[in-house]
DNA sequence: TACATTACTGACTCATTAGTCATTAAGTTG
DNA sequence: CAACTTAATGACTAATGAGTCAGTAATGTA
């Protein structure tokens, strides 16, 4: 949580830090707008939680819907593009690609603010249509390219069933955004949690046991290669 | 959509129609907060696509915010405790009961309007923390309750594999739950589509795949009925 | 038709808040 | 230490929208 001003060269009032500002007030409204949401969430509280006043805010962002817009590019424009470079780079068998690195982003993402962008997209989408346009573009399509073809070259391979790669991505990616969302919707405000954690790891073993041939069946194989 | 006054007796102006006026408004304010959002939605729109005036919507609601309360309590009260009094009756194998009964249930729900709830729900229950309780006590227990049941059920009779029950639980539920909140965000304003029900029998297969013992080792067996 | 009841209306009030701008002071330069 | 530049401020304006209520008309009754 950014406790504004409270340690750092923050202590100070009116300190003349304009490089700062942008990402402080950006952190801040990101906070806000997913907690309350970007209707109810009023500019002064934005600039108060960023320890600016209401005046500087809008020294630096023209309205309060382009603070929503920069809030969105900057928390989407953490790439997926690299890590498609990645995986492409990647031999053998396609199952630890789902377990590790899939999961790796997955827990980085959960853990960072980040996260709340899913429910804020959700939550204003409708309102903002460039969002939508926006959101579609740097993060769906790349996101379920990426894992598209993780299982195609696992089908091809021999290592999966022939399931439908379109409906398996959905399987493997929505929990994963529900969860975050959660976090920030009913996990934030009640006991009735979930360990996201173990969820995640339990569910993509449980999705790889349906998409990994029976034992007893092996089709053609894949590169022989040791598998975890 | 409700079409507000088109068809039907709701066509001359000024009727008085107590009976009616406030469901009306429970399905016009259900129309507009979830797809503006609770904050953006202006209580005249609400009473306009109801086809009343402002100053009636508050003949039948104190407040905005018990408007709200009233729709989430109206739109979850259609009960899931019936279905489970339901599946206690059945006999045999547990697979078909997810893929039809669980599977029906979430179509029911994905095409009616209450699929809006938990758009609704993300989005506001951290602004009004009653809503939280509600909606916990009321749909995510009794429902987590009941798939449990089928899943333990199965299990014990050795036609699943001993997968963590509380996990499974997720991976069946989250992705439907997350289907009805993308039909109203991004799946109400962009050609970014999903074809949920493919996905969703897809989905339920895959995890069913993961679930059931491979064909090669069938442990011990469940009673000995045909299974689809 | 006259009268009574009440569902319904919409102009009003008052609190709230997005966005502005004249003023203030922090930092910088010679 | 002036003199200057500009980041930061907060009181202000203008607009919006929740909630009210005195009045209107639909319906029922004699």
């Amino acid at each position: 949580m950014p406790t504004a001003h409270t340690a750092d060269p923050r202590s100070s009032p009116r300190q003349r830090r304009k490089e700062a500002r942008p990402h402080e007030l950006l952190e801040a409204a990101l906070t806000l707008f997913v907690q309350k949401g970007f209707a109810a969430t009023r500019a002064e509280e934005v600039a108060q939680l960023a320890g600016v006043s209401k005046g500087t805010l809008y020294l630096y962002y023209p309205s309060k819907e382009e603070l929503l817009k920069a809030v969105i590019a900057h928390y989407l424009s953490a790439r997926i593009a690299d890590t498609a470079e990645e995986v492409r780079q990647i031999q053998g068998p396609m199952a630890p690609v789902l377990r590790e690195m899939l999961v790796a982003w997955w827990q980085q993402t959960y853990a960072s603010p980040a996260s709340g962008t899913f429910k804020l997209i959700i939550a204003e989408v409708r309102n903002f249509p460039e969002i939508a346009e926006f959101y579609v573009r740097e993060v769906i399509e790349p996101g379920h390219q990426l894992v598209g073809t993780i299982l195609r070259r696992g089908i091809e391979s021999g290592e999966f069933r022939a399931v439908d790669v379109q409906s398996t991505v959905h399987s493997l990616l929505l929990p994963m955004v529900m969860l975050c969302t959660h976090k920030h919707a009913l996990g934030a405000c009640t006991s009735h949690t979930i360990d996201a954690m173990k969820f995640i790891a339990d569910h993509v073993e449980l999705v790889l046991s349906g998409l990994l041939h029976a034992p007893g069946k092996p089709a053609r194989r894949a590169r022989p290669i040791k598998s975890a």
